[in-house]
DNA sequence: GTCTATACCGCGATAGAC
DNA sequence: GTCTATCGCGGTATAGAC
């Protein structure tokens, strides 16, 4: 095409989109103003209803592309017949992409009560479409007798809980490395499910 | 004392919280204004401000008595010289007291980052206080040779975080007790920790 | 495509009547 | 102790110039 490469519009718009997401990271979607978000891109707050209809959809776009890629990644990891593979699996790529996005990560957990109507009914979705992925790989492993769980759905639950809490304390270039974070929980979530 | 009991104002003071409490878990601090919070009262809002000096008061007092009563119910556990029965305990007291109190527990975790200065150091201080407390029961049993551990820090974020997931989902009267639920979580949580 | 200017609203907080 | 009225500010969103 012989569209202009490096216009301000092909930039301005993702600029937009990464100052908002820092910004409801850090203060929190409601407590974030949009002449704010203008500030932080260098355009005035009216410039910013070029790229965006409203505040909600900022918030729900942003929501929906980092759920969409943790479903399409997850989707793309490699068959693992094995239940304790599997779980391992899982459990490493939790840890791993989750660290690596976590300002999308922390407002994709916190911000939910803050989607409107219908666009909260479909992040949640995705979110228990995930969840639902872990949940199967235990139930597998519960019934091929590799492992000893209670309660499967408390299982998935507790699973998800203790490697979601990673994003709370670990920062890059701290005491331990991710791959060591990664094999400290992995052994932990290893035995919690009694394998 | 010949003071007037039910006058509006030593009654209007707890509502006040109540209510605050109660919108401030369900949308968040910065989306409640002080006149929802007055109409729920059925005052208007200049009323409120005979109670509280201003609406980051309200936070604050909510958070900090919410702190103090964990520390001190905490406190107030029998004495448990061994480590397993200490780690039981733990779980069982962390997931009662925490379903009883879910509003003041959902503020607790999500409002910090809007505590103004002191206030956020203060309750910083009270929560890492209680997770201290988990830390020497898993410390302790480590070096007893109860645990297997293999990095203490991470197993007490671990359980925390393990514990406090309870409360995205636990609802009275759902398809499990509450004394089951610990039954389970206990469990998990022996496990975990190689006990 | 971005600006300035602005409409319109609701915010936290205060003053003074009752 | 609570009310009404109000101040000053900043919110989202839009209109029209450039």
């Amino acid at each position: 095409m012989a569209r202009k490469k490096n216009s301000s519009a092909e930039v301005t718009g993702p600029r937009i989109r990464a100052a908002a997401q820092r910004l409801f990271a850090r203060h929190g979607y409601a407590a974030v103003s949009m002449r704010q978000i203008a500030a932080e891109v260098g355009v005035q707050a009216g410039a910013l209803y070029m790229y965006t209809p409203d505040k909600q959809s900022l918030l729900y776009d942003m929501m929906h592309d980092h759920m969409a890629d943790l479903l399409q990644s997850h989707a793309a990891l490699p068959d693992c017949p094995d239940p304790l593979a599997a779980l391992e699996q899982f459990t490493r790529f939790h840890i791993r992409f989750h660290s690596a996005r976590s300002d999308a990560v922390f407002i994709a957990y916190m911000e939910l009560r803050n989607l409107e109507g219908e666009n909260f009914t479909r992040i949640e979705a995705m979110r228990r479409n995930y969840e639902a992925r872990l949940q199967d790989v235990l139930q597998r492993g519960h019934g091929a007798g590799v492992f000893r769980l209670p309660d499967i759905k408390l299982a998935t639950y507790a699973v998800i809980a203790m490697l979601t809490g990673v994003n709370t304390w670990y920062r890059e270039g701290g005491r331990l490395s991710l791959s060591r974070v990664e094999d400290i929980y992995w052994d932990m979530v290893r035995k919690s499910v009694g394998a």
